[in-house]
DNA sequence: CCCCTATCGCTAAACGTTTCACTATGCATA
DNA sequence: TATGCATAGTGAAACGTTTAGCGATAGGGG
């Protein structure tokens, strides 16, 4: 049905490996460009892939792994990731797990099935075993957001300590003394850094950590909201609560709204990642925001550099600042 | 490096056909089939998947085309179409095309190009001549929110004119007389749908429209935002506000809590699309809810079916139903 | 004992490219 | 004129599968 680069060369008469040549930027007679052009477009020629692929063992093709296509925050990243590679003549394949290991796994395979060229991961699991077997491939793989033990590459990563020792700082130099955090799984990367974050500023103000204080939810909205109500329903509540992603702010958020808590007042708050939130929410909120584009940018960038060939400095760790956004959420607390 | 099937074969002494019959689901006897299990463990063989596409013109992949990945519309249906998709042993392929003409070009061809077998598309552009080169490839497409003319394919719609129509009717019945309508591109089939339906209900009522309070945005944060304050500058700003879309709807609620406007006592609203938005808003908004894992479903299924073969009442046209629901930002006027 | 059928396996060609090694051509230099 | 050397073009093998067609084997019915 479709041309191959068969007809091309009845068409004009040379052999295929002149079109091939041609078609990959060989030199070739300038009458026999023009030719081939014509044939091109006449018989509506399209080099096929797979054809190519199998020869080549490339794609031009990178995989974007992500937890979850419905959290902003990755898809964010995503967006600025294909700019660039779009400009460099890549194509991007996106997939994303739906916060499930194993369907990490599978997606990653598939990727791979696909002979992308590079991946640019923003990983769930601990276990960074596959994620080798794909580097071992010849795959450049560059980490985002989480790093992972026993892989081998590059990673651009967030500040975390830093962004939530900033978030609480803020409350404690306006005179909060209690305050509550509201943190993803102790047992995943970016939440340990936010808490240490949190531990750390608590210790160089010399105030002591209630521990009762420290709710773990799965950074999702319902978790937001049920930790944020436990919260305020304690016996001695917090003057001050820290929400350390998008999805548990909202959460929280409608907790706030349905117990009609007054922000700044009876509450102080700051939230994660959203700068539209910031201001549909009355009081304007205060937020942590999380350099989505530089992350992308430097991913991509990265991950361009290395399918260059150029490894200097591998494996490299970036770590990009966020911004604290102060809104009215916040009170000062009078002593 | 990789081991292909000419290795299975050596290393259980049959040949590379019975391997392949094998991996395809063909019959082989008992003894057999555990040798060439263990042999795929062993050299972790892993199907050439470019090699097989060549030989099959098939990828057991179906492309996915939107407008734009940071659309929660769009991601949300997406998520729902892969959940069904997955459960059929098809992958998906994702791509967006930044509500960019060419792009949407561009990145249909690069999905063609890697022989999916199928196509979901939500398109941008008017013309779908490139859509239907597709079609007449083989490929299976379904259309979602957005009919094309001059294609031969199936569409999964919501029924915006009835949606429009029944979000405006509740401003009517509680004795808004004057109602803004922020509306997408004059040019977009959802856009004119939703205005229809605006027209239709005033007709239905005896209200007469007044043109000023149509107001035509892009469906960005951004003209929602300045186009609300077109409203509720004008001379005789409107009761109510329908706003069409999720993104505008934002963009109008900035606009609302940076000029103090007080909802619902001096202007009632009614958005669109986003639940978590009427919890997190203060007061609860009262939105139009689109189907969209109805409508990820119903597009995913009705592609598995044409895949299959099974092309009755091709081409089908669903037409799928909003919510409206009701909170607190519609005021009842007593007259 | 023969024939039919079912089952399983094999050979070999094909899919559309790329690429290596080679030939042919033309031109400048000695 | 002979030599050397770019440059353009070619033939053929290879990439890892699938699949049509055929051969071999075995079991069962007559």
């Amino acid at each position: 049905m479709a041309a191959t680069i068969k007809d091309i060369a009845k068409y004009t008469g040379l052999s295929i490996a002149t079109i091939s040549k041609y078609i990959n930027g060989g030199n070739v007679l300038e009458k026999n460009k023009i030719l081939i052009d014509e044939a091109i477009k006449e018989l509506n020629y399209q080099v096929n892939t797979m054809a190519r692929g199998l020869k080549t063992n490339k794609s031009n093709t990178i995989g974007i792994l992500i937890p979850k296509l419905e959290k902003i925050f990755c898809t964010s990243i995503v967006s600025n990731i294909e700019d660039i590679l779009l400009q460099h003549g890549y194509s991007t394949m996106i997939c994303d797990y739906k916060e499930d290991f194993p369907l990490e796994e599978e997606k990653l395979k598939f990727l791979v099935s696909k002979m992308v060229d590079g991946l640019i991961i923003m990983p769930h699991g601990k276990d960074g075993a596959i994620i080798q077997e794909a580097i071992d491939k010849g795959i450049k793989v560059v980490l985002i957001d989480r790093a992972l033990d026993g892989v081998d590459c590059d990673v651009v990563l967030v500040d975390n300590m830093n962004s939530s020792y900033g978030a609480v700082e803020e409350f404690i130099t306006k005179g909060h003394k209690r305050i509550g955090i509201i943190n993803g799984p102790r047992e995943v990367f970016t939440a340990k850094e936010r808490l240490e974050g949190y531990y750390r500023v608590h210790r160089d103000y010399s105030i002591k950590v209630d521990e009762d204080l420290i709710k773990h939810g799965d950074f999702e909205i319902d978790s937001g909201y049920k930790l944020l109500i436990e919260l305020i329903k304690m016996e001695e509540p917090p003057t001050a609560v820290y929400i350390t992603n998008y999805e548990m702010t909202l959460g929280a958020i409608m907790a706030i709204n349905e117990y009609n808590v007054n922000i700044p007042n009876q509450l102080s708050i700051i939230g994660y990642d959203n700068l539209q939130l910031a201001r549909i929410i009355k009081p304007p909120l205060s937020i942590v925001v999380q350099p989505m584009k530089a992350i992308g940018e430097t991913a991509a960038n990265l991950l361009l550099k290395r399918l260059q060939g150029d490894m200097t400095n591998f494996p490299i760790r970036y770590r990009l600042k966020t911004e604290l956004l102060i809104k009215d959420s916040v009170r000062k607390i009078e002593s």
